[in-house]
DNA sequence: AACGTTCGTGCGAACGTTCGCATTATTAGT
DNA sequence: ACTAATAATGCGAACGTTCGCACGAACGTT
């Protein structure tokens, strides 16, 4: 851990004052062209790096993003979280940031004295938040205090900041419409309680499709619970004992581990997933693919969502847009066909137009 | 984002100079009983926070651990990130210190930029690495300049630094003995190839409760290759076609993606996972248990893993421990059994003793 | 009564930058 | 040749801390 050079070093070297040196080197003043070079040689030379902490104390900018999330429980892993981080990362690194991660609280008031900690040390120029709900307190906290952020999913219509989400209404119609490209009629929905406003959106998809194709949704066609593996059992076992005439011979789901335990239900009551009953999944969680039958699921485009949210905020605290983008920017997801929904094996079989979208 | 409080407002407040506020804060110095009551109210009323930036250039120190990790590819997640980044920055938050993670670069020279970029500008005392392996550039190099940091994994014998690894080993001794238990002569083990560090700490646990139980190895039994689905598919149905004397009757494999492979492969083969070959993984993927059949992994202690290595940097760099623990702290996984791996799907039909520990 | 000790507090400096303005050197315009 | 404008560089201060040392008061000790 060797001794630093500093700018006065450089100086030194280069026969100029240091204050003169740190403005060549961040390209805010004009030299004699010999006077540059022979900086940047002292620079090279030396092998100077400005120290960050004190350019941070002076510029009173922390060069610093700050992130933290929920963490999944353990039996059921975030599908996207090294993504995601390593996108945001990538596109920081490029622009002289790096992100600050911080422990998730879940006691709203300790949730926020973080997030405060963090900015009133003035150890991050900005935030990023993901899975925001409506009235989120990080989102109301942080617009109170005009504190510069941006979010990865939407929150109340009437609070406005730059937030990037995903369509999720659009890849349940995906969904839905293959589902009813594969001659599906009857299809249900496992969904998220009513208050969530992501699973709001997705079931939006959802119900837009079966009304275009003028089919009548029924109330016990929705199963509202938590987005896990028992409850999709649970859910499916229900959808299955309806009586016939009304039975669902298809089921959208609102992520893959609800799916994972649908199908599960959907094998242990004696059908087949895929030829009898189809099946669809969210997130496309990577072990999905290697499931039996291999899971249908939406695709979110995780590493751009993760580049744009940073372009968005750093342009943000470099002022670089006078009138900026405070409306959702939604990206779209893509449908990824796998056997659990179709009803044939063989994917020849299946006419291509209806395979890329119906 | 209003004027931030300083030391000296602070001190007006309460009437003493600035200097002895900083030294109240920091709790170096004795003062007045009421003198330090007048500091604390002042601290209090203004809620004062000391600027982060300035005490780290003053103190030379950012109070600030670097973290960078190798991405899993998208079709394979890492099914312990989430929970061993959470685990750091709660250990971490504890002491005061934050967690600043950056961009894993493949190409080495680059990646060694990424290290010398953050120690050189001082933006963070120390690195926390992962997935160490032999040579390790990184470990090279931070040795090299008596860079502070400490190792989630092992690396050459001859390089000394803090580290922590989970003891592979065991974990392999384990699920072979439980397999052993269960009836089965014919192991077979689904491996890295042979330059893998970790691997061959696992692997030794294989061959060594299969030598302690006076089995002899057959060379066909060792499948070596990348740790992914389509091996672990391949390389299974290659033992499935051994000749019936030879043929193993269970697996262990080095990871969940094998296994997961594997048993599709067992499966497509016309056997039975669990009643006719049993099958083993390596890290416990949370969705593992809704597999079918749910699969019985080696699961490591993550959380506790992270804590540890926190602790074990914190103290090197506040020095709080003279005689450093340079030597690895092995920790034990555990051996999570599920049907993949047992003769009847009953768990009540396996003896306890068995159950627990073979 | 003079003298160390301890306790409580203050002072100046330093950490390595960036910033605004002042100063000097150079060139162009009358 | 004299001034005005421009280009190139220097200077002092500031950002908000922490650190080492010094200083005065209070205290007990011989």
């Amino acid at each position: 851990m060797s001794r630093r050079v500093t700018l006065k070093e450089v100086a030194v070297r280069s026969g100029v004052s240091y204050q003169t040196v740190s403005k060549v080197i961040n390209g805010q003043v004009q030299v004699a062209p010999d006077t540059e070079a022979r900086i940047w040689q002292a620079v090279r030379e030396l092998n100077y790096r400005p120290n960050y902490t004190a350019r941070s104390l002076r510029a009173q900018r922390s060069f610093t993003i700050g992130y933290s999330w929920r963490p999944s429980p353990p039996d059921q892993a975030n599908p996207i979280l090294d993504t995601f981080l390593q996108s945001m990362f990538h596109a920081a690194e490029q622009r002289g940031y790096y992100l600050l991660c911080f422990p998730y609280h879940s006691d709203t008031q300790r949730q926020i004295e973080s997030y405060r900690e963090l900015m009133e040390t003035r150890r991050v120029d900005g935030f990023v938040l993901s899975g925001v709900e409506y009235n989120d307190p990080r989102v109301l906290f942080l617009l109170e205090q005009k504190f510069p952020f941006v979010a990865f999913g939407r929150s109340n219509p009437d609070l406005h900041f730059p937030s990037i989400d995903v369509d999720g209404g659009y890849g349940l119609r995906l969904a839905t419409e293959h589902l009813l490209a594969q001659g599906h009629r009857r299809i249900a929905a496992l969904a998220w309680p009513e208050e969530s406003r992501v699973g709001n959106n997705r079931m939006e998809g959802y119900f837009s499709a079966m009304r275009v194709a003028g089919i009548e949704t029924m109330a016990e066609w929705i199963q509202r619970g938590e987005g896990r593996y028992a409850f999709g059992y649970e859910a499916a076992r229900r959808l299955l004992a309806l009586p016939a005439e009304i039975r669902p011979t298809a089921m959208v789901c609102l992520n893959d581990y609800m799916a994972v335990g649908a199908i599960k239900a959907v094998q242990d009551g004696g059908f087949q997933v895929g030829s009898q009953i189809g099946i669809t999944g969210f997130d496309d969680t990577p072990i999905a693919q290697y499931l039996t039958p291999p899971l249908t699921s939406v695709r979110q485009p995780v590493w751009e969502i993760g580049e744009r949210l940073i372009a968005l905020l750093l342009n943000l605290l470099e002022a670089k847009e006078t009138a900026q983008e405070f409306e959702t920017i939604l990206m779209q997801p893509q449908l990824v066909v796998r056997a659990s929904s179709r009803k044939a094996d063989q994917p020849d079989l299946i006419p291509k137009e209806v395979m890329r979208d119906p």
